[in-house]
RNA sequence: GCCCCGGUAGUGUAGCGGCCUAUCAUGCCAGCCUGUCGAGCUGGCGACCCGGAUUCAAAUUCCGGCCGGGGCGCCA
């Protein structure tokens, strides 16, 4: 260890030689320097102990009275939580103290001093609500389970990444501020655009579908998704995140149910290999779904529903109510995640397939794909002929010329395409069991909420 | 857009017409303690969202405002 050659010096060479949890026993005796936030300082007289926190853990610098210069004593102690410090010391093997070692400081520089009292506290014994914590979330993302959330949202799109990547999709970034014509369904938020009306984009659909007249074939991009959507829900954001994707040549919707279904088991599969801490601090269990995935048709889903003595106009959405019953009614099935296919092409958006290529057909070449009852992917086979795709947009009482920059691309070549939008926030709620969607995503933004 | 519910120290709460000079915990400040790690003990600090109204009396009831939570619809 070079550090264990390092003379004492009179001053701190760099703040950090080795975080909490990556000392070893050849660190024993040796002198380290550590930095990081001051979580807690336990006095008793002659002897003090000053908990550290850092991106790893937390370790102990010991200090103890007689054998320390009284003013590296007083300042330590007098310290305010959260302050942020670096620590020269020797690094002492102890049974007693966490990670098996402590550290007996000679130096100390305090980096950045904590105002107090804490707006909330990070370690404090008493309950925080959800909104205090999203007030003050820089704090909030101090704890270690607040923080396992996000370090395994990470891992998620670092296996989407590199799935799509190993599977010939390029990844692609789409306009978030549109002109007029939108995909509908949604309300969407009016921005200045200098001396135009313009608007934040709902999806990057029309966008990854014109990439497929480019001959790129494969696309995807981590999207935003901005809604304007007056709802006040616990799985709802006005600002949310998604894996979108479009790939072209498809024979049909199930070409592209598959890549989903196999991006999914990649992803649970990265989780579980990498996260295992994390998992295990949030008290979570996962297990790799095995493919293929159930496929449940729209129809039987009703017949379940009704079954149960749900019943749905057919043609309608399956409300949530019902899209919890046919999750619990799925998972004494042992199926977490199902399909739910051939919806009423009505229920979907103008650019899904109708089943047989007819504008009046009854079901669309369209999926949802739940995870214990919530709707956590939207995807379908497209339409890829132009007069079509008019008359379906015509068909939804939209107007054909609102869209000719889109339509555009349809009428010089356009392959047979499909794709779906995969919600981040919504897997992660999902797979860790987090009742509120606002907890995975770093600044939230619902009805209310715009800062910070 | 529709429908419920709530705002009490920095934080989380109890109180729901007079017993409130407002409970408890946590936090903060001071003191004691040589092995703490949800440390412990003693003492102290700190709050009824705002504006009207009712009443002898309002944290408590009513009206309005502001801020927030949840459900539905819609969706990721």
């Amino acid at each position: 260890m070079q550090f264990c050659s390092m003379k004492a010096s009179d001053k701190m060479e760099c703040y950090r030689t080795h975080y909490s949890t990556e000392v070893t026993t050849a660190q024993h005796g040796c002198e380290i320097t550590v930095a990081g936030w001051v979580q807690d300082i336990r006095e008793m007289g002659s002897i003090a102990f000053l908990i550290l926190r850092d991106r790893m853990g937390t370790l102990q610098v010991t200090m103890l009275k007689k054998k320390l210069d009284p003013e590296l004593f007083k300042k330590l102690c007098g310290l305010n939580r959260e302050s942020v410090i670096a620590v020269r010391g020797t690094c002492k093997p102890s049974d007693k103290a966490r990670n098996g070692y402590e550290v007996i400081p000679e130096e100390v520089e305090i980096l950045s001093e904590a105002g107090t009292p804490l707006p909330m506290g990070v370690v404090d014994k008493v309950g925080v609500d959800l909104d205090t914590r999203l007030d003050n979330r820089f704090i909030d993302l101090r704890k270690e389970e607040v923080q396992a959330i996000f370090k395994i949202r990470n891992r998620v799109i670092e296996a989407a990444h590199g799935y799509l990547r190993g599977n010939g999709f390029i990844e692609m970034h789409s306009p978030n501020i549109i002109g007029a014509s939108s995909e509908g369904g949604t309300d969407l938020f009016a921005v200045q655009y200098f001396e135009k009306q313009a608007f934040l984009s709902q999806s990057p659909q029309l966008y990854k579908q014109t990439m497929m007249a480019t001959g790129f074939d494969r696309v995807y991009e981590i999207a935003k998704y901005f809604r304007a959507e007056q709802h006040n829900t616990r799985r709802h954001l006005n600002e949310s995140t998604a894996i979108d994707l479009e790939m072209a040549f498809v024979r049909s919707e199930e070409d592209v149910m598959g890549t989903l279904e196999r991006l999914i088991r990649h992803i649970w599969d990265h989780v579980a290999d990498n996260c295992t801490d994390e998992l295990s601090l949030l008290g979570v269990s996962i297990t790799v779904p095995s493919l293929p995935m159930r496929r449940v048709t729209y129809d039987e889903a009703v017949e379940r529903l009704a079954k149960s003595g749900v019943d749905i106009k057919w043609g309608d959405d399956i409300g949530t109510e019902a899209e919890k019953l046919l999750g619990d009614l799925m998972q004494k099935e042992g199926c977490e995640f199902y399909f739910i296919t051939k919806y009423p092409l009505e229920a979907k958006p103008f650019y899904a397939m109708p089943e047989n290529g007819m504008a009046d057909d009854r079901y669309a070449r369209a999926f949802d794909l739940e995870l214990n009852g919530v709707e956590i992917t939207s995807g379908a086979q497209r339409i890829h002929d132009v007069k079509l795709l008019e008359e379906r947009i015509t068909a939804k009482g939209l107007k054909p010329s609102d869209f000719e920059g889109y339509l555009k691309a349809f009428r010089y070549g356009m392959p047979p395409h499909g794709g779906f939008g995969l919600g981040i926030e919504r897997i992660v709620m999902n797979m860790l069991g987090i009742q509120n969607i606002r907890e995975c995503t770093l600044f939230p933004r619902d009805r209310m909420r715009i800062s910070p």
